[in-house]
DNA sequence: ACAAATCCTAGCTGTCCAGTCGGAAAACCG
DNA sequence: CGGTTTTCCGACTGGACAGCTAGGATTTGT
């Protein structure tokens, strides 16, 4: 059981502009070309066009188009949820195929919408599922912006001779 | 992001055990033919047999061979955690290909191995493991049996007419 | 001996991940 | 203007793996 690299390029790429918007405004930061990014974490460029595109789609970043464009994000990193990332990129997070939740947290399965039977392991899924969503929705963008960047401040400084 | 089949249908298989072993100690308990779980949860016996055998390897429930023989729970259900269920499954259980967690609790990920550079995104999918493997952990196999046992309690109840 | 069951290995089929490719449209620059 | 840089879009592919199925060998009750 694992998320799919979809979601760790995303992730990163979502860190990258982060990082490079700094604490200026959104609005106001540069844009940044997805080849940027694609260097620095080592990507393929024309994979990443892919995941960018669906990142656009759920309004999290915003593109400039034409030479000297790229992407910046949508809103400030504080105000954006990885949940919100990594479905964006993945689809809806859900633990088993059978296994859906409605609008207002209600969960259905395949076995209850045939009627036939009361499902046994719907209480297992429903609390892994509360987990996972609890983790991704409660850490903010700009947890890790600042995470990334106290790391490579540790890692600059200059190595002590053993 | 899912789970496959593999523990949705070896969960539904232990807790088919679970139920007919009831409160008698597991030793005593008469051990179950597959066949009999797979008729009751419609499911395939053949690909069930794959199952089980990894859920044996994992010395979570035992086989007795020959006519009239079966399957039962290797322990008492209250003390078989569905961390274990899941990880014989499926294996080892981490949110993405780079993640390892070492025996300590201690985390790796590729980027560390290769010793470049800190991985920015180390943060976001500890979270995520750990609250994957709390959820598993903190679920005992009793738990999902009585649950059951509830639910087709109720559904067993005279349909009111409409 | 026979039947009922576990056990073991192999293989098959579809789906989807991960990535490539080619090219269109948009914006800046001279 | 034309050329360059970028986003944008769709199609295509190669490989891996999930989800079975088949066939048989082995063990054990009756
Ligand atoms: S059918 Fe899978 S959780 Fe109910
Ligand atoms: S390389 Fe994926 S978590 Fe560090």
């Amino acid at each position: 059981m694992l998320f799919s690299t979809k979601a760790e390029y995303g992730v990163r790429l979502m860190v990258e502009l982060g990082r490079r918007a700094g604490t200026t405004a959104p609005e106001e930061a540069e844009p940044v070309a997805l080849a940027t990014v694609a260097e620095a974490e080592l990507l393929p460029l024309s994979y990443l066009e892919h995941l960018v595109a669906k990142l656009r789609q759920a309004d999290l970043v915003s593109s400039v188009r034409g030479a000297h464009g790229g992407y910046r994000l949508a809103k400030p990193a504080r105000e954006i949820a990885m949940l919100d990332v990594v479905e964006a990129l993945e689809g809806p997070v859900a633990p088993m195929e059978c296994f859906h939740t409605e609008r207002e947290g209600r969960v259905l399965c395949s076995h209850e919408v045939d009627g036939d039977r009361a499902c046994a392991t719907k209480l297992l899924w429903t609390r892994v599922h509360g987990g996972v969503t609890k983790a991704l929705a409660g850490t903010s963008l700009a947890e890790l912006v600042e995470f990334a960047d106290a790391a490579a401040a540790t890692a600059a400084l200059p190595e002590p001779v053993a």
